[in-house]
DNA sequence: ACTTAAACGAGACGGTACGTCGCGTCTTAAA
DNA sequence: TTTAAGACGCGACGTACCGTCTCGTTTAAGT
């Protein structure tokens, strides 16, 4: 295993970019997003940002979901309905966390547009709650596809729709009770 | 009543805008819609846009959810099963129209942070089939927000992860059926 | 005489833009002088500047050499020795005043590569003094374009390796000399 | 009498840098030549011009006026017409060399506002033909000074306004004379 | 017929933010 | 200490598109 040539990047300001870009996301939201901000906020420059992300949504969509976060833990305590609730909830938790919620509607503006956005978020998903989900249901025998569908889709709606408040304890068990009846045999 | 002063508006220009907003959004996406490009495709100029709608957003939503279109018919015919599934499908139907698809990502980012256009979309939402929906689910028995908020974002889900050609009649039978049992009592 | 169409152009701005640029070309020199603290000067915008010029060395010679100076008053004595020396002294005048000694530098810079620039240049000269001065050699008899090359050249050569504030009045008689005997017949 | 430390530069380094800045001077122009595609077309990188020469400046002025070039003779007749007449042509050649005659606009640019620089060419050129023609015209008591600025303004002028092209016998022939009857006592 | 008042074509406007270029520096491992 | 390699921080660039404005002209309805 060699080294890469060359400077080697400077890890902190990747780090600070990042954080800039989560606290900007909350305060001014995707659309007033600009690049500038970030760039000041983090003490350095824009052509460091576009070295290491190549637009504006690749950077949100690391701030939005980032890998190294604590993982949402899904207990599993094998019994189905317990299980699915705490996949609703650290559903709800990734979606709604705030900064998510300022990055997702113009994430999902730029994605469509961008095929390697849309990998990069796939791929950094299936790595979250969501690739739990489908191998914790794969093991108990139910087709998981559709359940993710609608369990994240019904999420993602309400909190376009809504706001992220409204997603209560009481939407999620109203919101499990429908999926668990859905997938009942 | 009166008429209004001065020069009426031409009506055929409302109408070649909002053709050249459909067609120009099915070929390069609402991210590289340009006003001026609408414009100079209706043969007309952009401040006769802007007497019409107060923003590209408001434009691009009423092209691609147009009141007038002919409505998606959903058959009353009392089975709970069959009108979902009519439902599901009309909900496809209107998501997963060529004008819509291309719009709908770009208008979730812009009504993220334009209350007015939230509402505006809402308004002729309702007024589709989503509305009908909820007074046929009402008729039934059901509490109907909960369906709805699953059978949207289930739809606008895999609309946007998967692009709009698998929402087949497999898929629709799928999460009718899902819906159905999860709703059963 | 018809009007153009369209918005017509802020003549205001037009000025703020050219007294920005002069300031600051005295202020920081040619190399330093951006676009952007032009704008911000001027109180206006980039892209304000760029719909007039078409580059910052063309904005630079117009506020370098205003075509609505007073113009360089060159007395018509019918004397030869008289005149030219007038000659000289405009030339001086003309290329040290503080503006255009900031610019020449950076304008010869640029417009050996740009041919506009050079044409836009060339005519702007020819309209001051070195016109005057064609004229009134061509009268006297005397094949102006050799007499004003050394001319104009030898002030350009003292300006850039010297500074403009040796050329005072020693100066100039010691020039106008070589000059006047040099084109004796 | 000791050898540095370290490393000995490579000699073959300086010589391919200074190659390749010259031909890209001819081929682009100084405006449009990097550092990059120097070190590239040298077969090496950039920090290793940059221990050679503080700046862009400096390198270009040093492939533009090589010191070791096969030096201009100028031949000392003693007859104050002919030998005015080499050191116009020698001053012609020098200026109007390709490479030179692509970097002086530059370098003219660039050294008003970099005195180091200023000092290094200043220095070149004094080493060069014009401080031959000082040291000549001193000799045949004439104050040299005049002389040579109006000699190499002219020159100058005659090279950034028509190109080096027109500057043949012809043109060396009028200059010379009039720079002759210019200094006659 | 004349006035009023708004829509019209045309196109430039002011301004925000963008993504890129090139400078000169720095870090690394090897020579 | 120099080398190759290449990323770094940074200042500045010129552009794209937004939504607005200013014209002179056209179109109808009201007087």
């Amino acid at each position: 295993m060699t080294t890469a040539p060359g400077r080697p990047r400077d890890r902190r300001i990747d780090r600070a970019l990042l954080d800039a870009t989560a606290e900007l996301l909350v305060e001014v939201g995707y659309a007033d997003l600009t690049m500038d901000a970030v760039a000041e906020r983090a003490g350095t420059t824009k052509p460091a940002i576009y070295r290491r992300w190549r637009s504006k949504a690749h950077l949100a969509h690391e701030a939005a979901f980032p890998t190294d976060a604590e993982r949402v833990q899904v207990p599993d305590t094998g019994d189905l309905a317990t299980d699915l609730r705490a996949m609703v909830r650290a559903c709800v938790d990734v979606f709604a966390h705030p900064v998510a919620r300022a990055a997702v509607p113009g994430l999902i503006a730029e994605f469509a547009a961008d095929p390697t956005l849309h990998a990069a978020l796939v791929g950094r998903l299936a790595d979250g709650p969501l690739g739990t989900a489908r191998d914790r249901l794969a093991r108990a025998g139910i087709e998981p596809d559709a359940v993710i569908e609608a369990m994240a889709g019904t999420t993602l709606l309400a909190l376009l729709f809504r706001g992220g408040d409204d997603l209560d304890d009481a939407w999620i068990d109203r919101t499990t009770t429908l999926l668990l009846k859905g997938i009942a045999p």
